[in-house]
DNA sequence: TCTGGGGTCCTAGGACCC
DNA sequence: TCTGGGGTCCTAGGACCC
């Protein structure tokens, strides 16, 4: 008896796409280098820690997702594996074109920014019988005007247009990147091929859980109740998750104009650090970083809070992130004035630090963020003169042009010996003059 | 001083995502 | 020796009020 009596039905839902870039950072790198075409690619996260892209080449050999690049280095060197640091100028810029390329192609507000390689698109406008083709016309489109191939999954909610995007993904031959969730028959087959790990949604957590209760795959979790969702898999979350995956669009399409309600900046220290004075740099830095893409969304902060975190004795077994010691504060009035940020991240830093320890990592987190037109006044302070903010935006006007921090503030130092590692970065080809591609 | 229910607001921390 | 960075949402529980 199969849990949808109605399996046959098509859907009279409105349809969702996710459109998903194929090893989204290994395509970019490829792009630039042809040659790359037949080797497997891999590219690391800062400070070349770990694994965070792979080809499918590099997939195949069995290189690990997420798993430590040093581990990895004796299969990296065995098959011949192209191996590069993030190179997020590329990458920002290549996103953005792909994003770009979607939104000529669908009414407007009909694409749904979702991360820096994936869309979620609205496909209303398009009758049903038509949304196979239209999508494989998109992917096509994206492929020829930006050299980025993506994968399309579509159905009538986000977690099965995930669901169908992956399959597409991992039968490039079968579906041609392209996996359409239009009947209810098709919905109930690819549940019963997607382990239950692979829901989006569902974490290692949750995994472990179900497992322990039984449920395997997609469908084994589809047929459960929403209430039930919500007792195990943590309330309100869980219950939409469950409706989602029975085709009922729980989870909306969001406006792309709304703005962060947090932002960080945050990095690993390209080796441990123990003075006060390196420890200070880096925070001003990350604050001036931070206060940039504050004002990037018009918004000012209130609360700014920074974290440190030592190194650990490293004879344990298993990696585990260590505990950050934080602190906050709250602002006499919202500000996105970088000195005004950084005055306070400081002294917290001071507050954190102790003498004789080491540590790996730090970071900056701005919060409470409200419009900057509208930042509410307090009596007791002058109102940020004028000058200031013409001085940050002509910092950021400057900054943006050469790109690389030509002006900062000296709080953020020359030295910066506590810099991430980034030995195997590849060139901006498309956002530095002086690192554009040549062609002989 | 003790007793009780019910409401709000805030924060810390968990879980998840890419 | 070497394991990323930047987000969101939700819940539980404490503090406080009537």
């Amino acid at each position: 008896m199969p849990f949808i009596p109605w399996a046959e039905a098509v859907y009279t839902f409105y349809m969702k796409a996710i459109v998903d870039c194929n090893s989204f950072y290994c395509s970019c790198e490829r792009l630039f280098e042809p040659q790359l075409k037949t080797r497997p690619v891999v590219v690391l996260s800062n400070n070349d820690g770990c694994i965070i892209s792979r080809s499918d080449e590099a997939k195949e050999i069995g290189v690990d997702m997420a798993g430590p690049y040093f581990k990895a280095k004796p299969l990296i060197a065995k098959h011949n594996v192209a191996a590069f640091s993030s190179n997020y100028h590329l990458y920002g810029d290549l996103s953005w074109r792909v994003m770009e390329t979607l939104r000529t192609q669908l009414p407007p507000g009909c694409v749904e920014v979702y991360s820096v390689d994936e869309a979620f698109l609205n496909l209303e406008h398009i009758p049903l019988m038509q949304l196979s083709q239209a999508a494989m016309q998109l992917r096509e489109t994206v492929e020829q005007w930006t050299g980025i191939a993506v994968s399309i999954g579509v159905a009538p909610t986000k977690v099965l247009s995930k669901i169908a995007n992956r399959l597409a993904k991992k039968h490039k031959q079968a579906t041609n990147c392209v996996l359409v969730l239009d009947t209810k028959r098709k919905t109930e087959q690819a549940l019963q091929k997607t382990p239950i790990e692979d829901v989006w949604g569902i974490g290692y957590r949750h995994a472990v859980k179900l497992r322990g209760l039984g449920i395997e795959t997609a469908y084994d979790l589809a047929r459960q109740g929403p209430a039930w969702g919500s007792r195990f898999l943590g309330g309100v979350t869980g219950e939409r998750l469950l409706r989602e995956l029975n085709g009922m669009p729980s989870i909306e399409m969001e406006d792309p104009l709304v703005n962060k309600k947090m932002i960080a900046t945050t990095r690993m220290f390209g080796s441990p650090v123990s003075r006060l004075c390196d420890i200070r740099e880096a925070i001003a830095t990350y604050t001036s970083r931070a206060a940039e893409k504050l004002r990037r969304q018009r918004g000012a902060a209130s609360i700014i809070s920074v974290f440190i975190v030592p190194k650990e004795d490293s004879h344990q077994t298993t990696f585990r992130h260590g505990p950050s010691i934080s602190s906050y504060t709250s602002l006499p009035a919202a500000t996105s004035i970088t000195n005004e940020l950084i005055k306070p991240a400081v002294s917290l830093a001071d507050r954190l630090y102790e003498e004789g320890k080491l540590y790996k990592k730090a970071g900056v987190m701005l919060s409470g963020i409200v419009p900057d037109h509208s930042i509410q006044g307090n009596l007791f302070r002058p109102a940020t003169d004028s000058n200031a903010r013409m001085l940050m935006s002509m910092m950021d006007n400057i900054n943006f042009a050469m790109r690389d921090d030509v002006l900062k503030f000296a709080a953020s130092g020359t030295e910066r010996n506590w810099k991430m590692r980034q030995d195997l970065r590849s060139p901006r080809y498309t956002t530095r003059w002086e690192e554009l591609c040549q062609a002989k």
